[in-house]
DNA sequence: CTGAAAGCGCTAACAA
DNA sequence: TTGTTAGCGCTTTCAG
């Protein structure tokens, strides 16, 4: 075998090609000041020649930063989440930074096993949309140096920054709305009673309720999977004699359309209902679904830019975003 | 200031605490064979107490790994994209490895300045849906160590692990199935002429149409954008009467039926339709749609399974993995 | 079975 | 303005 030249030119190649020490070539390649231009130029044709790229592992190593955030998801299949991903994807490049993209499937062990990867993965910041809102279950394994913004959801009595929706003014706007319709049994039907946005819709639709002087009436389960035709024929029919449907969201709807449909009726038709998430090709349902929308991509922009601006400025108080959703009235809910 | 101690433990650290050598820590994290059951005891329980935690840059750098993968996409907020993505995660996650996700916007230059970003990295495989099949845009940046597996799209001339499906057959049959409902001037719509995808839906949509007897009528754009509902009243009606409609991706489709809707027309009542690429409710609408379903997170875990047993055995032949999609027939053809 | 020492590719004190 | 010299945290020869 010949003589083995590991094959990526490094840095001391680019020195002594441009034949300046490797200071030098250092100082070009991060556009440092005080290099005289003769040999800002001689390295840059040397990087040129050679075909250097820079490696990202040494120089995170040795800068104790990664360059890179990490975001954890409970869903990448949901429009929303896939949306918001796409969001501050975008602005993570515009900055210069990678995402490494993580899904918790909703587990929070998954979460945390997930989220010690990234930190071990030296990932300068992280996005969270967490798996449970009821208590704090990660933490305490990021490092003080890691900024942290939860998205979506929000934790009980952790300060952290944080970006959400309106979630109980829609969902009240949306109940009223429902109520404004003559409909008295509206009922809820959300899943995962214990995160955030869930609890904060609930708490829109019962002073949705309140308002309308109607008694609430939820179908709450503890996960999707429960949410089948039976169970809507038996829980929200026969118990609850709905008369109307607010779903509280993406696929708690998609779930509702097929049940109901299984059930021989049709939503918006022979039953109203209000969808919390908007979706495409909602608008093209018969009849149209209402719907709150929320504005994914904005929401996933407004989680980066939260981020970003710990990561070069550092100071001042957590803040929480709050994004507002819209209502979007189609024709599903009675219109 | 007081001595400053950074505060996250190395293996140093550890290393002191158990009161062994540096390298028999290292032993330990590794789960090399030859320590000693006692020291690794104390090394385990050294690690513990510290709550150590590996720097995956450090270990990166000196063993040239990253035990991270690159995806680039062209839009995760398509549905097929999202969950291949999703799929993708999982058997990366599996195997112990971290998904780096990048996205080009179907952008040729974007797609390569990601692809250099994630190579600086130091990734050490990419999943890519490449942006343009006409011509290899990418793989001279591409260093040799690095393995990759191109996904959906196919790239002309350029050896490459590669997953896909089975577009010109599924084509044809969505085709012949329009036409044994007696539609003569099936008009296929599509965007990107220039992508493989297309390219071979095209060709199975019009050896469907030569088996029917039928001349090929395609209304092709560049760009999703010019796919409005002017243009489908010019060129899909006007121009080429069309009597039923097959459209080529999840973008063209969601266009087409709001275009259709726009021109007072109901996909699948007025006019036959079929789509390439299921999506959730598509079945919800209607009339529901007739699609060809594409098993996404499917494919997203085949092009990480390919990748893997590269990085794990490495040798051996390209390998093609073609997946079958499946015609699913609902009501929109005319059914 | 164990450890000392030499780097991986890069950045940053500290001089010159 | 420039270069020398240490490392970042880890793995890995190569001796003991």
């Amino acid at each position: 075998m010949a003589l083995v030249r590991s094959d990526a030119p490094t840095l001391v190649d680019v020195a002594q090609e441009a034949e300046v020490s490797l200071k030098t070539a250092s100082r070009v390649l991060n556009n440092s000041k005080n290099v005289s231009q003769d040999k800002v130029l001689r390295v840059r044709q040397a990087m040129e020649r050679l075909g250097y790229r820079p490696n990202e592992l040494a120089r995170g190593l040795k800068a104790q930063r990664s360059a890179a955030i990490g975001m954890i998801v409970p869903n990448l299949s949901d429009p929303f989440t896939a949306n918001a991903v796409h969001g501050l994807q975008e602005v993570a490049r515009a900055n210069g930074y990678a995402v490494i993209l993580a899904s918790s499937g909703g587990d929070v062990d998954v979460e945390r096993s997930e989220i010690e990867t990234l930190v071990s993965r030296q990932v300068d910041g992280l996005v969270i949309a967490p798996a449970d809102s009821r208590k704090d279950s990660f933490t305490d394994i990021i490092p003080a140096s890691v900024h942290v913004v939860t998205f979506d959801q929000l934790i009980r009595n952790v300060e952290l920054d944080t970006v959400t929706v309106t979630n109980r003014r829609s969902a009240q706007q949306a109940t009223e709305h429902l109520a404004s319709h003559g409909c008295r049994r509206i009922v809820a039907i959300g899943a995962r009673p214990y995160l955030y946005t869930c609890k904060e819709r609930i708490a829109g639709y019962k002073a949705g309720m309140k308002a309308a002087a109607l008694p609430p009436r939820m179908c709450l389960v503890d996960h999707e999977s429960s949410l089948t035709a039976d169970w809507l024929k038996k829980e929200v029919f026969q118990n609850q004699k709905a008369d109307a449907i607010f779903t509280l969201n993406w696929v708690c709807t998609t779930l509702t359309l097929r049940g109901l449909r299984t059930l021989g009726k049709t939503a918006g038709r022979d039953i109203p209902l209000f969808s919390f998430d908007d979706f495409d090709l909602a608008d093209m349902l018969t009849p149209a679904l209402s719907v709150v929308q929320q504005p994914a991509e904005i929401l996933g922009r407004e989680a980066a830019r939260l981020l970003f601006e710990r990561l070069k400025g550092s100071g001042g108080k957590f803040r929480a975003v709050v994004v507002p959703t819209s209502l979007v009235i189609r024709h599903s809910c009675g219109c």
